[in-house]
DNA sequence: ACTTGAAATGCAAATAATTTGCATTTAGGA
DNA sequence: TCCTAAATGCAAATTATTTGCATTTCAAGT
């Protein structure tokens, strides 16, 4: 993907160090953490600062660049939003790489929103399991 | 519900802080912030420490007693679990109440887990909106 | 009721994560 | 090339989370 191109058409400057967390992020294939990023980034962009990170997951989420996906784990991880259709994932808990998903649960829940008389905004949905790679190795905890 | 009851079923002693934990959860109907959830239990039980409250979400939440939401508001929410049975939830952006949700989208996802040869071990739904009492009034943004 | 060990708590302090104000730099349109 | 809004770095403030340890409390078995 031309993250050049990409950045422009959604109305933001391209920097270097935007360049790098796309690029950080499409290496990675995984969701990463603020932290996770940030340590990476720095390693091509060695300058870096940490609030220029925050601003930029914040400002690439609120753009559509990037995905988001949290839980339990208390600190949520963000991914590069490869496709251009609205998708889901799968998580690796072996490896961390994410897989997409092309099931969306809203498709089917119009009677129950009905009924319960709610007014759907947004939603996630989430499926941590073992990629086939991690499946049978001793990754399982 | 018979909270101390319910802690013995579970392992769990019973301590006044626990019970204020859940009476908290009970009484909001929403899904609360462990700040949120400390400031509450404080006034019902002033001594509260706070790694009190942070020890005991994770536990209950392993225990199945609560459950959690997040996502890109970065701090999960923590509720009680009120329906023995798998459920996921609505949540309203209005008022923060959360209703169940019965349907669950594994139960139809067969095919695609199969296909991407993926292990699901767990997975989280949440669908974010407006409740019938808020859709109406200005609470929109 | 009394004893006892494990579990739970409070406290204080450490660590980690996130946000903010402000001065400076930079991308990109005029 | 010039100019302005946007983006960045820096440092410091907040806020959130975790941990070790001494003390207290629950509840099981007398």
């Amino acid at each position: 993907m031309d993250f050049e191109e990409f950045l422009r058409k959604k109305g933001l400057k391209v920097t270097n160090q935007r360049l790098a967390i796309m690029k950080v992020l499409e290496n990675s294939g995984s969701m990463l953490t603020a932290t996770e990023i940030f340590e990476r980034v720095k390693e091509i962009f060695p300058g870096v600062n940490f609030s220029t990170i925050y601003r930029n997951i914040e400002l690439m989420k609120k753009k559509g660049i990037l995905c988001t996906v949290a839980r339990g784990e208390r600190i949520p991880s963000y991914g590069l939003r490869v496709e251009e259709e609205h998708h889901h994932h799968f998580v690796c808990k072996g490896c961390g790489k994410s897989l997409v998903i092309e099931y969306c649960p809203m498709n089917f829940m119009g009677e129950e929103v009905k009924k319960k008389g709610f007014l759907p905004v947004e939603h996630e949905f989430v499926v941590y399991g073992f990629c086939r790679d991690c499946e049978g190795s001793g990754l399982k905890k």
